[in-house]
RNA sequence: GCCCUCGUAGCUCAGGGGACCAGAGCGCUUCCGUCCUAAGGAAGGCGUCGCAGGUUCGAGUCCUGCCGAGGGCACCA
């Protein structure tokens, strides 16, 4: 259409600059699947009329009947409504592709690497750290899903003062002292005494942070299995400073954009207000470390997009990075930030809100052993991440349609009972057959699955496969309702079992994308 | 004071500049039980899309300002 447009209308000079998206899906069904708009973007450009730029267009297009019909609606659309037949042929598609239904090869095997949890050992991963941990992790199966070499990488700040702090606050809890200023005082410091003192260690022992770090560490990655989430790759801070930390400091010197005033090193923004890189103690800031980390990440290890999950309480960084990266010649849009609102958890009337600073709230081992990790996954899913939720504890725990994941789920394990049921059926499908509105819907709806996964790869939007899941869930619930599969007529019980395997397919797929189990029986 | 995210139905939240786009679920009021799991389905009411301007043929959607909520603005991590 793109590369027809201008034979078939003629071209003005200068040529009108063409949108990217030109044929898109259109909103009200009753307009068809899809419809195109492109005359009444170049009503203006051409001085004509969109409805007769729309006739021109839509008279040239050559679809198969069997394919599709074409209509021009006003004030300019060209209206494409996919044909019955050829809806249904799609279900057989459907089950041939299996598992590999949803998939594509968009990302054509670039390398991205998705950057979550990154929690400082330092305690245990908190319920709001767990948001982090499932985006992130949807990010890179829906990136991997479509095609890019995804790498997952945990970055663990295993410099500065925080792990010496730690091992003080550890000390501090064996002698039965209050924590130092500054240091860490929750529950486990105790168990982590307990656990030291098992083995024989005193609180004069040199390494308690160490251990301490072991310890908590050990947690972090049982949790995170729990929730069914694992790294490719460990990155230590410290390795930046075997002298790629120099090395990007003359580059940056170099450029100009290094100062040194009050004993401090910083860096020139450009702004009036530049950033310190390098305290007056000579200890990096945390903008350094993120200034070699990041170019380590795209220059040495040559990713082309790197995916940062990020609490909503670093944002402040965002803007000073890609400042710095821009100046390394390092094109910032290739850097995506996630920003992960904030979670409260709602149990009963009351709400306790998360906060990471503070060190307090819920973690996320409570919540995985109250609610169960699929519920977990699917609550946080349910929303987009730059938006702060409420977790209903009460809601995740409910074993009825009112909890969504039951709902998803329960879908699911209806089609694998029926089919379970019709498996002896030896009729011969007539697709054809499946001609009922609801029947109809649950195909048009399990079509648009791959442009789900694209769209949702596209944008970084792990919460898309959540509110496509409930579509289709609500779609085969409505389906097994009104459409009894087993039944006498074996050409039609034959055609409905397709569809139910075509439904169970993409249901699995979309619950398996997002780490969720898919249920045969509940 | 500056920056970021959010502000849509009583509640929790979706809405890639398009035409019934004003939505879903929950909650509320009803209805559906020989029969594949009623852990379900069907019907109904619910709104000045925070406010005011602007761009556009077309604006919850983009821009600006204001108001409100939350979070950042350390030689903290």
């Amino acid at each position: 259409m793109r590369e027809a447009a201008p034979s078939i209308i003629g071209w003005p000079d200068p040529a009108p600059v063409l949108p990217a998206v030109i044929v898109e899906r259109t909103q009200n069904p009753t307009h068809g699947d899809y419809s195109v708009t492109l005359p009444l973007k170049l009503a203006k450009p051409l001085r004509r009329s969109p409805m007769a730029i729309a006739s021109e267009l839509a008279a040239a297009m050559r679809l198969p009947s069997s394919f599709a019909r074409i209509a021009v609606a006003a004030p300019g659309f060209i209206n494409v409504t996919l044909e019955r037949g050829w809806l249904q042929s799609q279900v057989d598609f459907v089950v041939s592709v299996g598992e590999g239904w949803g998939r594509s090869d968009l990302g054509q095997g670039v390398p991205v690497q998705v950057e979550f949890v990154s929690a400082n050992p330092t305690g245990p991963l908190l319920f709001s750290h767990g948001r982090g941990a499932v985006v992130g992790d949807v990010a890179a199966r829906i990136l991997e899903a479509s095609g890019f070499a995804v790498q997952r990488e945990y970055y663990i700040n295993d410099k500065g003062k925080q792990i010496r702090l730690f091992g003080e606050s550890i000390r501090a809890r064996m002698l039965g002292e209050p924590a130092p200023e500054g240091g860490y005082s929750g529950a486990y410091l105790s168990d982590i005494a307990a656990v030291l003192e098992d083995n024989a260690l005193s609180a004069s022992a040199p390494n308690l942070g160490e251990l301490g770090v072991e310890w908590v560490q050990e947690r972090i990655w049982d949790d995170l299995k729990r929730l069914g989430i694992r790294h490719d790759q460990v990155f230590l801070e410290s390795s930046l400073y075997g002298g790629w930390d120099e090395d990007t400091m003359k580059r940056l010197t170099g450029l100009g954009r290094v100062v040194e005033k009050d004993g401090a090193i910083w860096f020139r923004t450009g702004t009036e207000k530049d950033e310190v890189l390098f305290k007056r103690d000579g200890y990096p800031t945390y903008f350094a470390s993120d200034i070699f980390y990041h170019r380590d990440k795209f220059e040495r290890r040559g990713f082309q997009r790197v995916i940062d999950v990020w609490g909503a309480d670093h944002q402040g960084q965002v803007g000073r990075l890609k400042e710095a990266l821009r100046v390394l010649d390092i094109d910032p849009a290739r850097l995506t930030v996630l920003m992960v609102q904030l979670v409260s958890v709602k149990r009963g009337a009351e709400t306790v809100r998360m906060s990471r600073r503070a060190g307090v709230g819920v973690s996320l081992r409570e919540m995985l052993d109250e609610v169960g990790p699929d519920a977990v996954r699917y609550f946080f899913l349910l929303r987009s991440a730059d938006a702060q939720m409420e977790f209903d504890v009460e809601l995740a725990k409910t074993q009825s349609g009112d909890n969504p994941l039951y709902y998803a789920q329960y879908a699911h394990a209806r089609l694998a009972n029926v089919l379970v049921l019709g498996a002896g059926s030896t009729g011969v499908a007539a697709l054809d057959r499946l001609d009922s509105e609801w029947e109809l819907d649950l195909i048009r709806i399990i079509l648009r699955w791959p442009d789900i996964v694209k769209e949702a790869a596209q944008a970084i939007e792990p919460h898309r496969l959540a509110f496509y899941t409930d579509e289709v869930a609500a779609s085969v619930h409505r389906f097994y309702k009104n459409c009894r599969v087993v039944t006498d007529d074996l050409t039609l019980t034959a055609a409905r079992l397709q569809l139910a395997r075509a439904a169970r397919i993409t249901l699995a797929n979309a619950l398996g994308m997002m780490g969720v189990a898919a249920p045969d029986r509940m």
